[in-house]
DNA sequence: TGGGTGGCGTACGGTAGCGTATGGAACCCT
DNA sequence: AGGGTTCCATACGCTACCGTACGCCACCCA
């Protein structure tokens, strides 16, 4: 009777509410993460919602675990260096934040911070985030011959870098961007220290 | 009749709005900025906000123009430095930004570019308000003897760090917090470039 | 002293969003 | 085939805001 390719009838799961909540998150902020405009994308309405989850907190914990556990993940896989690549992981690691390609994950990185600034729960998840990406990145830096409490110095602030040139607006500033970049990752990553003049291996 | 001191009439002006205004940026963001919650901190309706804006924006445009004013005069300030003392003058600025007094400051700033990333308007702001900075700033380290290449680097890394990290949560990463940002401020300020090797008078 | 104006209160219509209640259609199992 | 479960639509009440219309009172000035 009717030969149209027969509705999809494709069933929403937590997750693909997760999955489209986190893309929200990452363009209009939490202040802008609303359940019928969520609903709306998703083409159903909240009363789907409302099955899939208690209230809008449930959805907002449950993006904070899920974006933790992601972190987490990639910060690991990210620090884990053959010996003697040591140098060139941490220039990757600081290529990788400051890339367009990751864009979007700068996004949202951004837009839970911001959201952790006023709510003790993301703020928690961040610090979890946050320490162990440190002690993660700091063990890079020790095992490329750097003293621990430089190593702590340098990993903080190529966090604190990559963050807060994202927040920067600077287009008129330099016309070499790249190789800006390429200068503020070499002082991050290997200047003055004595032990690493002669392990720099020239980066990426 | 009533003996109470004949109650104070002080009638508000824009500028009040804008002041109450910018705490409420402060506190809450720019999605907290709501018209009739500031009526109500001011002890006001909206009647008196509409009488002295024409709507919402009207409010946040002024914000956007005092907040830059006032970040240029600043800049500009604490940029002008006696000859021979310009390292010192960048430590400073270094240890404004990260001081604890200053919180307010910050969390003003890091409102603002949360703004800024969805609103046009907020983002030519910061723009603006980068670029004197940025070029403040370089004068400071081409006046320490850093060529004006380094001297770009330089001064990025210090305004990126300086948000960035206000973004950080790391109270269970270091125990000696003061250390690690004396430690980083060198790492901006003065480490490896040959011409700055004498120069380097310790510091605040 | 009476009218004019600045500054604000009150009341209203309208939208957006949260959470609930309830109905209903599709599927699953037996 | 019939009942139960899953998943979603609809409708509702409620609150928070925005912006407007209009009224009121204190003050100023001729």
């Amino acid at each position: 009777m009717d030969s149209t390719p027969a509705k999809p009838r494709t069933q929403l799961d937590r997750d693909s509410w997760i999955a489209a909540a986190t893309d929200v998150l990452a363009e209009e902020g939490i202040a802008g993460l609303r359940v019928e405009v969520l609903a709306k994308r998703l083409k159903v309405t909240k009363g789907s919602f409302y099955w899939h989850f208690q209230d809008r907190r449930d959805l907002l914990l449950a993006i904070l675990t899920q974006w933790r556990d992601g972190r987490i993940r990639d910060i690991v896989k990210q620090t884990k260096a053959a010996p003697g690549e040591e140098l060139a992981q941490i220039y990757h690691v600081i290529e990788v934040y400051s890339a367009n390609r990751s864009r979007r994950g700068m996004m949202i990185e951004l837009a839970v911070r911001d959201w952790a600034r006023r709510d003790p729960d993301a703020a928690a998840i961040v610090a979890e985030v946050d320490e162990t990406r440190l002690r993660c990145a700091r063990e890079l830096f020790v095992a490329c011959g750097v003293s621990p409490q430089e190593a702590s110095s340098r990993c903080m602030l190529l966090y604190a870098y990559v963050f807060g040139v994202s927040l920067m607006i600077y287009d008129n500033f330099d016309n070499d961007v790249a190789r800006l970049k390429q200068d503020i990752a070499e002082l991050i990553a290997c200047s003055r220290s004595p032990r690493t003049d002669g392990a720099a291996l020239g980066g990426p």
